[in-house]
DNA sequence: ACCTGAACACCGTTCAAGT
DNA sequence: ACCTGAACACCGTTCAAGT
């Protein structure tokens, strides 16, 4: 068994919340796999917080640099994707993410980055500033979902009477899902392609941007 | 003392958390505000969770009914703002209501009739779901953010040396937040206005949403 | 000086004993 | 049948006792 370590520690903790969920990893279930006393993580990380913190940078590590040369919307749209791929492969990451207090370095540095390819794009302070708030957690590849179908009901479980019902009271939700109960048949949509979903929205976002700026300059060149 | 209800337990525990706080709103300290054995709780609500479900649709409830007769655009962003006066009600809500695994009756009810809201502007199905995903969290009137200013560090708190350090390392965030140091000067910029940083975000989402459907009517009726 | 078992102050929830 | 105190199986973290 190797010396423990704080690298150790962390990784082990992230390839322990992949397995078993962000829920039961505790100091303790962590401890025990590493076949140490929960009192010796301690020694590496003051706090669970701290723990949490690392794990949220070997995340962050993980997402590619930016395209040098690329124009601004590529550059930032390539870095949201690499993000998004990078959290697929660790699905707490979001809510650990989010319930962060305070920024890390690691986190920060991204976040610089990203402002400094809209800055030399030719974005106003301001400009990226907003541009910052409206794509939000998207840029780090995970949109806050509240419709997430696959936390979602399936319909398919359903007894008939009881999805009926839901069609009735649901309408909209139920034809948006393309949910609809025919005689006796139930046919039920092919569900949500989320990456589409995902690339919808930045998008827009992107482009919306691009049309703000496009205004802004000529604005200022005027 | 008024008799233990579900609704004066659900009411009572909206009151607390927006009080002290949802870390600190445990099963324990709800049955001491209501002066009442944590065991009596249980006769109202079958487990946590099914309390903050009740949580959440108490908030729910408090966002206005849609406008009538208002065009598709104007009635979604209202509601859109009225959820949002709601959510600032209650600082808790967002974190709670993302931790939800299923939604409730009162979130779907919101859902559905913000989808016809669309579906009635003249939204394809297709286009609906996709512009769901796209307003994400906002549609309850929250953004998940990954740079709060309010969670953040405040610059005027920091040691000269470590704001000089910050700045070299993160220029981009400085110069955007609008920080600078002057010789001897420090100079802080006048923060962020939450309130116009969702506007910004909700409007280029619902002007890219009216660009895509009038391509979309424009295709179908040539 | 280092390490760690026991303990503390909490949780949500079960359950059996009491009325 | 109803109510509830004690208990269970956990937490994160402190701290003092042991080496």
């Amino acid at each position: 068994m190797a010396r423990l370590s704080r690298d150790r520690v962390l990784r082990t903790a992230v390839d322990l919340a992949d397995r078993i969920g962000i829920d039961a990893l505790s100091m303790r279930r962590l401890a025990d796999e590493l076949d140490v006393v929960p009192m010796a993580l301690y020694k590496h990380v003051a706090k669970k917080e701290e723990l949490l913190d690392g794990m949220v940078d070997i995340v962050i590590g993980e997402i590619d640099p930016p395209t040098r040369g690329a124009a601004w919307k590529a550059a930032f749209r390539q870095r949201i994707l690499s993000a998004r791929r990078a959290l697929l492969r660790h699905p707490w990451a979001p809510r650990v993410l989010e319930s962060r207090t305070q920024p890390t370095p690691a986190v920060l540095d991204y976040m610089d980055s990203m402002i400094g390819i809209m800055r030399s794009g030719g974005f106003s302070r301001d400009l990226a500033h907003h541009s910052m708030h409206a794509v939000g957690s998207r840029l780090m590849g995970f949109t806050q979902e509240l419709f997430d179908d696959k936390r979602g009901i399936d319909p398919t479980t359903l007894p008939p009477q009881v999805l009926q019902a839901m069609i009735a009271r649901y309408p909209n939700i139920a034809e948006m899902a393309g949910v609809a109960v025919h005689e006796e048949h139930t046919v039920v949509g092919a569900g949500c392609d989320d990456q589409f979903e995902f690339e919808f929205a930045v998008d827009i976002l992107l482009d919306g941007l691009e049309r703000k700026l496009a205004v802004a300059q000529k604005s200022a060149a005027g």
